[in-house]
DNA sequence: ACATAATCGTTGCAAATGCAATGAAGTCAA
DNA sequence: TTGACTTCATTGCATTTGCAACGATTATGT
Protein backbone atom coordinates (compact mmCIF):
# COMPACT_ATOMS: atom_id res chain seq x y z
CA UNK A 1 0.00 0.00 0.00
CA UNK A 2 1.14 3.04 -0.69
CA UNK A 3 1.07 4.93 2.62
CA UNK A 4 0.78 9.04 1.65
CA UNK A 5 1.95 12.31 3.28
CA UNK A 6 -0.62 13.14 6.32
CA UNK A 7 -1.90 16.28 4.31
CA UNK A 8 -4.84 18.07 6.22
CA UNK A 9 -7.01 20.59 3.72
CA UNK A 10 -7.84 22.57 7.03
CA UNK A 11 -3.98 23.94 7.36
CA UNK A 12 -4.01 24.89 3.90
CA UNK A 13 -4.20 28.29 3.14
CA UNK A 14 -5.94 28.22 -0.31
CA UNK A 15 -8.37 26.49 1.39
CA UNK A 16 -8.32 28.41 4.22
CA UNK A 17 -8.78 31.72 2.31
CA UNK A 18 -11.62 30.19 -0.15
CA UNK A 19 -13.87 29.46 3.09
CA UNK A 20 -13.30 32.65 5.11
CA UNK A 21 -13.67 34.37 1.97
CA UNK A 22 -17.74 32.71 1.44
CA UNK A 23 -18.05 32.96 5.68
CA UNK A 24 -17.52 36.78 5.34
CA UNK A 25 -19.25 37.64 1.84
CA UNK A 26 -21.88 35.72 2.87
CA UNK A 27 -23.27 38.01 5.82
CA UNK A 28 -23.27 41.30 3.66
CA UNK A 29 -24.86 39.71 0.40
CA UNK A 30 -27.74 38.05 1.91
CA UNK A 31 -28.49 41.44 3.55
CA UNK A 32 -28.54 43.12 0.24
CA UNK A 33 -29.35 40.21 -2.46
CA UNK A 34 -32.67 40.39 0.23
CA UNK A 35 -33.52 43.90 0.45
CA UNK A 36 -32.03 45.27 -3.55
CA UNK A 37 -31.96 41.84 -5.13
CA UNK A 38 -28.26 42.34 -6.00
CA UNK A 39 -25.79 39.47 -6.88
CA UNK A 40 -21.79 39.81 -5.23
CA UNK A 41 -21.00 40.97 -9.27
CA UNK A 42 -23.13 43.56 -9.30
CA UNK A 43 -22.21 44.78 -5.79
CA UNK A 44 -18.78 44.68 -6.78
CA UNK A 45 -19.46 47.11 -10.11
CA UNK A 46 -21.89 49.15 -7.90
CA UNK A 47 -19.40 49.90 -4.88
CA UNK A 48 -16.71 50.73 -7.64
CA UNK A 49 -19.02 53.01 -9.36
CA UNK A 50 -19.55 54.78 -5.76
CA UNK A 51 -15.96 55.29 -4.88
CA UNK A 52 -14.37 55.82 -8.91
CA UNK A 53 -17.38 58.08 -10.44
CA UNK A 54 -17.34 57.53 -14.46
CA UNK A 55 -15.65 54.27 -15.28
CA UNK A 56 -15.43 51.86 -18.18
CA UNK A 57 -15.88 48.01 -18.09
CA UNK A 58 -12.31 47.65 -18.81
CA UNK A 59 -11.49 49.53 -15.60
CA UNK A 60 -13.46 47.32 -13.50
CA UNK A 61 -12.44 44.25 -15.19
CA UNK A 62 -9.08 45.57 -13.96
CA UNK A 63 -9.38 47.07 -10.62
CA UNK A 64 -12.35 44.49 -8.91
CA UNK A 65 -10.66 41.33 -10.50
CA UNK A 66 -13.90 39.94 -12.49
CA UNK A 67 -14.11 38.56 -16.10
CA UNK A 68 -15.29 40.83 -18.38
CA UNK A 69 -17.77 38.97 -19.76
CA UNK A 70 -19.32 38.97 -15.74
CA UNK A 71 -18.59 43.04 -15.27
CA UNK A 72 -20.57 43.25 -18.73
CA UNK A 73 -23.50 41.20 -17.77
CA UNK A 74 -23.72 42.65 -14.03
CA UNK A 75 -23.68 46.10 -15.82
CA UNK A 76 -26.35 45.15 -17.95
CA UNK A 77 -29.05 43.92 -15.24
CA UNK A 78 -27.61 47.10 -13.19
CA UNK A 79 -28.97 49.66 -15.96
CA UNK A 80 -32.14 47.02 -16.24
CA UNK A 81 -32.73 47.94 -12.67
CA UNK A 82 -32.05 52.05 -12.99
CA UNK A 83 -29.16 52.10 -10.49
CA UNK A 84 -26.86 52.65 -13.37
CA UNK A 85 -26.36 54.20 -16.95
CA UNK A 86 -23.96 53.53 -19.60
CA UNK A 87 -23.17 55.26 -22.43
CA UNK A 88 -20.15 55.65 -25.39
CA UNK A 89 -17.37 58.06 -24.25
CA UNK A 90 -16.93 60.20 -26.36
CA UNK A 91 -13.10 60.04 -26.43
CA UNK A 92 -12.70 57.01 -27.53
CA UNK A 93 -16.51 54.83 -28.72
CA UNK A 94 -15.09 51.58 -28.37
CA UNK A 95 -15.39 52.35 -24.28
CA UNK A 96 -18.29 52.59 -22.13
CA UNK A 97 -18.66 55.14 -19.53
CA UNK A 98 -20.83 53.75 -16.52
CA UNK A 99 -22.20 55.44 -13.82
CA UNK A 100 -24.58 56.07 -11.36
CA UNK A 101 -27.95 57.15 -11.24
CA UNK A 102 -29.70 59.37 -8.70
CA UNK A 103 -31.27 56.06 -8.18
CA UNK A 104 -28.18 54.17 -7.72
CA UNK A 105 -26.78 56.78 -5.48
CA UNK A 106 -29.89 56.04 -3.42
CA UNK A 107 -29.11 52.93 -3.20
CA UNK A 108 -25.76 53.04 -2.37
CA UNK A 109 -26.46 56.19 0.09
CA UNK A 110 -27.84 52.76 2.11
CA UNK A 111 -25.61 50.48 1.19
CA UNK A 112 -22.33 51.71 1.67
CA UNK A 113 -22.88 52.57 5.28
CA UNK A 114 -23.96 48.98 5.95
CA UNK A 115 -20.94 47.63 4.26
CA UNK A 116 -18.90 50.18 6.76
CA UNK A 117 -20.55 49.11 9.42
CA UNK A 118 -20.06 44.97 8.42
CA UNK A 119 -16.48 45.60 8.10
CA UNK A 120 -16.04 47.56 11.65
CA UNK A 121 -17.54 44.27 12.64
CA UNK A 122 -15.34 42.01 10.95
CA UNK A 123 -12.04 44.24 12.56
CA UNK A 124 -13.84 43.79 15.67
CA UNK A 125 -14.04 40.08 15.60
CA UNK A 126 -9.69 39.94 14.50
CA UNK A 127 -9.37 41.84 17.92
CA UNK A 128 -5.66 42.20 17.90
CA UNK A 129 -4.73 40.01 15.07
CA UNK A 130 -6.23 42.67 12.97
CA UNK A 131 -2.98 44.26 12.03
CA UNK A 132 -1.02 41.09 11.55
CA UNK A 133 -3.90 39.48 9.13
CA UNK A 134 -4.19 42.68 6.95
CA UNK A 135 -0.66 42.56 6.70
CA UNK A 136 -0.55 38.95 5.74
CA UNK A 137 -2.93 39.25 3.20
CA UNK A 138 -1.18 42.55 1.07
CA UNK A 139 1.60 39.96 0.80
CA UNK A 140 -0.11 37.83 -0.89
CA UNK A 141 -2.51 40.18 -2.52
CA UNK A 142 1.16 41.85 -4.08
CA UNK A 143 3.80 38.94 -4.11
CA UNK A 144 1.89 36.80 -6.37
CA UNK A 145 2.66 36.82 -9.96
CA UNK A 146 0.49 37.83 -12.68
CA UNK A 147 -1.12 34.65 -14.81
CA UNK B 1 -26.68 65.17 -4.81
CA UNK B 2 -26.39 62.54 -2.46
CA UNK B 3 -22.97 62.67 -1.27
CA UNK B 4 -21.76 58.80 -0.71
CA UNK B 5 -19.60 57.72 1.88
CA UNK B 6 -15.92 56.82 0.57
CA UNK B 7 -15.99 53.63 1.00
CA UNK B 8 -13.16 51.47 -0.78
CA UNK B 9 -13.25 47.73 -1.90
CA UNK B 10 -9.93 47.24 -1.93
CA UNK B 11 -10.41 47.74 1.77
CA UNK B 12 -13.16 45.41 2.70
CA UNK B 13 -12.38 42.61 3.60
CA UNK B 14 -14.69 39.75 2.34
CA UNK B 15 -13.72 41.32 -1.11
CA UNK B 16 -9.72 41.06 -0.43
CA UNK B 17 -10.24 37.66 0.91
CA UNK B 18 -11.80 36.57 -1.90
CA UNK B 19 -9.26 37.59 -4.25
CA UNK B 20 -6.45 36.11 -2.07
CA UNK B 21 -8.53 33.09 -2.55
CA UNK B 22 -9.17 33.00 -6.08
CA UNK B 23 -5.23 34.30 -6.74
CA UNK B 24 -3.36 31.02 -4.19
CA UNK B 25 -5.74 28.58 -5.46
CA UNK B 26 -4.89 29.14 -9.05
CA UNK B 27 -1.19 28.15 -8.38
CA UNK B 28 -1.99 24.74 -7.55
CA UNK B 29 -4.92 24.20 -9.42
CA UNK B 30 -3.70 25.16 -12.39
CA UNK B 31 -1.21 22.21 -11.98
CA UNK B 32 -3.37 19.85 -11.36
CA UNK B 33 -5.95 20.58 -13.63
CA UNK B 34 -3.31 20.39 -16.38
CA UNK B 35 -1.73 16.89 -15.30
CA UNK B 36 -4.33 15.08 -13.98
CA UNK B 37 -8.05 17.21 -15.28
CA UNK B 38 -8.76 17.47 -11.81
CA UNK B 39 -10.90 20.12 -10.47
CA UNK B 40 -11.33 21.97 -7.60
CA UNK B 41 -14.40 20.28 -6.21
CA UNK B 42 -12.77 17.15 -6.85
CA UNK B 43 -9.11 18.21 -5.31
CA UNK B 44 -11.03 18.84 -2.04
CA UNK B 45 -12.63 15.32 -2.34
CA UNK B 46 -9.88 13.52 -2.94
CA UNK B 47 -7.26 15.31 -0.41
CA UNK B 48 -9.93 14.67 2.37
CA UNK B 49 -10.31 10.89 1.25
CA UNK B 50 -6.66 11.01 1.63
CA UNK B 51 -6.53 12.48 5.20
CA UNK B 52 -9.92 11.12 6.66
CA UNK B 53 -10.34 7.09 4.67
CA UNK B 54 -13.70 5.72 4.62
CA UNK B 55 -16.34 8.85 4.77
CA UNK B 56 -20.00 9.75 3.30
CA UNK B 57 -21.00 12.43 1.23
CA UNK B 58 -22.69 14.33 3.93
CA UNK B 59 -19.38 14.16 5.98
CA UNK B 60 -17.49 15.55 3.46
CA UNK B 61 -20.17 18.36 2.46
CA UNK B 62 -19.86 19.21 5.96
CA UNK B 63 -15.82 19.48 6.50
CA UNK B 64 -15.07 20.65 3.69
CA UNK B 65 -17.43 23.25 3.23
CA UNK B 66 -19.25 22.33 -0.21
CA UNK B 67 -22.53 21.87 -0.92
CA UNK B 68 -23.94 18.00 -1.27
CA UNK B 69 -24.78 18.36 -5.03
CA UNK B 70 -21.40 19.29 -5.71
CA UNK B 71 -20.04 16.32 -3.44
CA UNK B 72 -21.60 14.16 -5.29
CA UNK B 73 -21.23 15.29 -9.02
CA UNK B 74 -17.49 15.50 -7.58
CA UNK B 75 -17.78 11.97 -6.80
CA UNK B 76 -19.34 10.72 -9.77
CA UNK B 77 -16.52 12.22 -11.90
CA UNK B 78 -13.77 10.95 -9.91
CA UNK B 79 -15.69 7.26 -9.56
CA UNK B 80 -15.86 7.34 -13.18
CA UNK B 81 -11.67 8.19 -13.96
CA UNK B 82 -11.24 5.37 -11.30
CA UNK B 83 -10.12 7.07 -8.60
CA UNK B 84 -12.60 6.69 -5.72
CA UNK B 85 -14.48 4.00 -4.75
CA UNK B 86 -18.50 4.60 -3.78
CA UNK B 87 -20.64 1.73 -1.65
CA UNK B 88 -23.42 1.66 0.38
CA UNK B 89 -22.79 2.13 3.90
CA UNK B 90 -23.66 -1.49 5.80
CA UNK B 91 -24.99 -0.01 9.16
CA UNK B 92 -27.13 2.91 7.57
CA UNK B 93 -27.72 2.28 3.59
CA UNK B 94 -28.45 5.90 2.53
CA UNK B 95 -25.11 6.78 3.18
CA UNK B 96 -22.54 6.54 0.95
CA UNK B 97 -19.25 5.17 1.76
CA UNK B 98 -16.37 6.61 -0.41
CA UNK B 99 -12.49 5.58 -0.12
CA UNK B 100 -9.46 5.79 -2.63
CA UNK B 101 -8.96 3.17 -5.01
CA UNK B 102 -5.38 2.12 -5.45
CA UNK B 103 -5.14 4.55 -8.61
CA UNK B 104 -6.22 6.73 -6.32
CA UNK B 105 -4.09 6.41 -3.91
CA UNK B 106 -1.20 6.38 -6.49
CA UNK B 107 -2.74 10.17 -7.50
CA UNK B 108 -2.58 10.91 -4.11
CA UNK B 109 1.37 9.78 -3.39
CA UNK B 110 1.95 12.61 -6.65
CA UNK B 111 -0.56 15.42 -5.82
CA UNK B 112 -0.16 15.70 -1.66
CA UNK B 113 3.72 16.42 -1.82
CA UNK B 114 2.79 19.02 -4.57
CA UNK B 115 0.57 20.34 -2.51
CA UNK B 116 2.53 20.62 0.59
CA UNK B 117 5.19 22.25 -1.36
CA UNK B 118 2.92 24.87 -2.48
CA UNK B 119 2.41 25.63 1.28
CA UNK B 120 5.81 26.42 1.98
CA UNK B 121 5.76 28.55 -0.88
CA UNK B 122 3.01 30.78 0.46
CA UNK B 123 4.56 30.36 3.94
CA UNK B 124 7.55 31.86 2.28
CA UNK B 125 5.84 34.72 0.94
CA UNK B 126 4.07 35.70 4.18
CA UNK B 127 7.18 35.43 5.98
CA UNK B 128 7.22 37.06 9.25
CA UNK B 129 3.42 38.28 8.76
CA UNK B 130 2.84 34.12 8.65
CA UNK B 131 1.52 33.53 12.31
CA UNK B 132 -0.58 37.17 12.56
CA UNK B 133 -2.28 36.04 9.41
CA UNK B 134 -3.19 32.40 10.52
CA UNK B 135 -4.67 33.90 13.82
CA UNK B 136 -6.54 36.34 11.87
CA UNK B 137 -8.05 33.74 9.41
CA UNK B 138 -8.63 31.40 12.42
CA UNK B 139 -10.81 34.05 13.92
CA UNK B 140 -12.52 34.25 11.42
CA UNK B 141 -13.35 31.20 10.67
CA UNK B 142 -14.39 30.22 13.91
CA UNK B 143 -16.22 33.35 15.16
CA UNK B 144 -18.76 33.51 12.32
CA UNK B 145 -22.04 32.11 13.47
CA UNK B 146 -23.00 29.33 11.75
CA UNK B 147 -25.89 30.25 9.18
C1' DA C 1 -46.81 -1.97 14.69
C1' DC C 2 -47.90 1.97 12.38
C1' DA C 3 -47.92 6.51 10.62
C1' DT C 4 -45.24 10.66 10.58
C1' DA C 5 -41.06 13.01 10.35
C1' DA C 6 -36.23 13.38 9.47
C1' DT C 7 -31.92 12.20 6.92
C1' DC C 8 -29.09 10.93 2.88
C1' DG C 9 -27.69 11.14 -1.85
C1' DT C 10 -29.06 12.04 -6.61
C1' DT C 11 -31.15 14.54 -10.24
C1' DG C 12 -33.92 18.28 -12.95
C1' DC C 13 -33.86 22.71 -14.04
C1' DA C 14 -32.95 27.45 -14.30
C1' DA C 15 -29.35 30.70 -13.62
C1' DA C 16 -24.49 31.85 -13.53
C1' DT C 17 -19.92 31.17 -15.26
C1' DG C 18 -15.66 30.97 -18.35
C1' DC C 19 -13.89 31.02 -22.73
C1' DA C 20 -13.72 31.82 -27.48
C1' DA C 21 -15.55 34.29 -31.27
C1' DT C 22 -17.48 38.39 -33.04
C1' DG C 23 -18.05 43.17 -34.48
C1' DA C 24 -16.94 47.84 -33.77
C1' DA C 25 -13.49 51.32 -33.04
C1' DG C 26 -8.94 52.90 -32.65
C1' DT C 27 -3.67 52.69 -33.59
C1' DC C 28 0.26 52.26 -36.28
C1' DA C 29 3.43 52.07 -40.14
C1' DA C 30 4.46 52.32 -44.89
C1' DT D 1 -4.90 56.52 -47.30
C1' DT D 2 -4.72 51.93 -46.94
C1' DG D 3 -4.28 47.60 -44.64
C1' DA D 4 -2.76 44.84 -40.73
C1' DC D 5 -3.00 44.77 -35.89
C1' DT D 6 -4.75 45.85 -31.27
C1' DT D 7 -8.27 46.95 -27.91
C1' DC D 8 -12.97 47.06 -26.08
C1' DA D 9 -17.49 45.22 -25.00
C1' DT D 10 -20.95 41.91 -26.03
C1' DT D 11 -22.74 37.46 -27.13
C1' DG D 12 -22.99 32.19 -28.12
C1' DC D 13 -22.19 28.05 -26.23
C1' DA D 14 -20.90 24.42 -23.29
C1' DT D 15 -20.06 23.59 -18.48
C1' DT D 16 -20.85 24.40 -13.64
C1' DT D 17 -23.55 25.85 -9.98
C1' DG D 18 -27.30 26.22 -6.42
C1' DC D 19 -31.69 25.04 -5.02
C1' DA D 20 -35.70 22.41 -4.77
C1' DA D 21 -37.84 18.04 -5.46
C1' DC D 22 -37.55 13.26 -5.28
C1' DG D 23 -36.97 8.22 -3.87
C1' DA D 24 -34.96 5.48 -0.53
C1' DT D 25 -33.87 4.60 4.13
C1' DT D 26 -33.92 5.27 9.07
C1' DA D 27 -35.68 7.49 13.42
C1' DT D 28 -39.42 8.90 16.43
C1' DG D 29 -43.70 8.86 18.88
C1' DT D 30 -47.97 6.88 20.16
Amino acid sequence: MTDLPDFELHRFTPYRLAVAAQKTSEGLARLYRARFGLSIPEWRVLAHLAHAGDVSVRDIEARVVMEKSKVSRAASRLEAAGYIKKSASAADRRLVSMSLTPKGKELMAELLPLAEAYQKELEGRLGDALDGFEAGVDRLLNDIPPS
